[in-house]
DNA sequence: ACTTTCCTTCAAGAACATTTGAACAAACTG
DNA sequence: CAGTTTGTTCAAATGTTCTTGAAGGAAAGT
């Protein structure tokens, strides 16, 4: 029987009445996570996880979603990569089975920690060094331009002011404690 | 004289001191835009605009970036829309002029309450819709698959708390007030 | 050892977004 | 009122990211 493994999935094409729903959520979560900044289908792959009452194939995963396996693999071991998603096996069977990482704080926590300060860090580093160049250029000249140099120092510092508070404000979400808008409102207005 | 234009920029070549340090500062916030869903040039402008002592021309920009104007045009067209960068005029002369907002917190709430916040309540929408659906489902079914959908329902009712508890934070920081993270922790753990 | 099943990797093709130059429109000038 | 300068819009070209099917490889069973 040639076929076997494709008659299987077609004759299995009466969706199950919760399929509909799931796809709603599934592709909401999606478009959050998009939005975020990863993979549309990482969100996808997640929900569908979350929602499920025992872990899932890479198989089951590609029929919930409508996509090809190889998608699917992809995706997963990203999710994998930010501890979204583990891999779990079941004693006999030899294939992998998936399931979510149920905590959503735990998850934001660790993506804040690993991208998102690492980002603000970067630009600060950046930020720094070009006011550094602007200090060099300062000096060469006179006049109109250097006072243009000094204004252009004055507002890059006030950036890099802010982003610190931008990098103190996430690191304290990080931590879970109380966090204080105000400091960015008045990191920018305290005078160099 | 034909190219009377194309020499005017050529001749000008002798680049200021300050030009590399200021396309330093404004590719980094370029890249910290890109990652916030903008596209990379707007931030990139408004930066210039930002750092510069008055105010600026598309001709300006466009040489300060290595754009062409259209490209000028169309992300500062989208930074006026944001209210993050403004027209002005200068007395005699017949061209525009753009200067940028300074106040990053006012920008940062713009975009929070115009954007964040309206996508979080979509998402939620979506979600209560795909619990209704569920719900329906379920007077539907019987015994292993019944057991399913109760639980695919508990959980996304989960999703639904968390995701209201993510729109207040976001209110209470455009608001400007304190942000307890722990809401977040806690909306996940409440059993429904 | 061979087969089967399952997952992953890869390269080609498709879909999508960005960038640009050219045409257009508006506002002033002589 | 024709001619310039300046800004915007649009369609074509370019570049980038996604998606997929085919090939490869690991693990378990025969």
């Amino acid at each position: 029987m040639p076929h076997a493994a494709a008659h299987r999935d077609e004759s299995n094409d009466t969706e199950p009445l919760w399929r509909a729903p799931e796809l709603r959520a599934a592709d909401a979560m999606g478009r959050l996570m998009e939005f975020w900044g990863f993979r549309r289908h990482m969100g996808r792959l997640w929900t569908v996880l979350y929602l499920s009452p025992s872990p899932m194939t890479v198989h089951e995963l590609a029929v919930a979603l409508r996509l090809s396996p190889s998608a699917v693999s992809l995706s997963l071991g990203e999710l994998v990569g930010w501890g979204a998603v583990r891999k779990t096996w079941r004693p006999g069977e030899r294939r992998d089975y998936f399931e979510a990482e149920n905590s959503i704080w735990k998850l934001l926590r660790r993506v804040y920690e690993r991208r998102e300060l690492n980002l603000i860090r970067e630009t600060i580093e950046v930020f720094v060094e070009a006011e550094r160049q602007l200090k060099d250029a300062r000096t060469e000249l006179v006049g109109e331009d250097r006072r243009r140099v000094e204004h252009m120092r004055r507002r890059l510092s006030r950036l890099t002011a802010l982003s610190r508070a931008g990098e103190r404000l996430v690191r304290t979400l990080v931590a879970g404690r109380l966090i204080d808008p105000a400091e960015l409102r008045t990191a920018e207005e305290q005078e160099v």
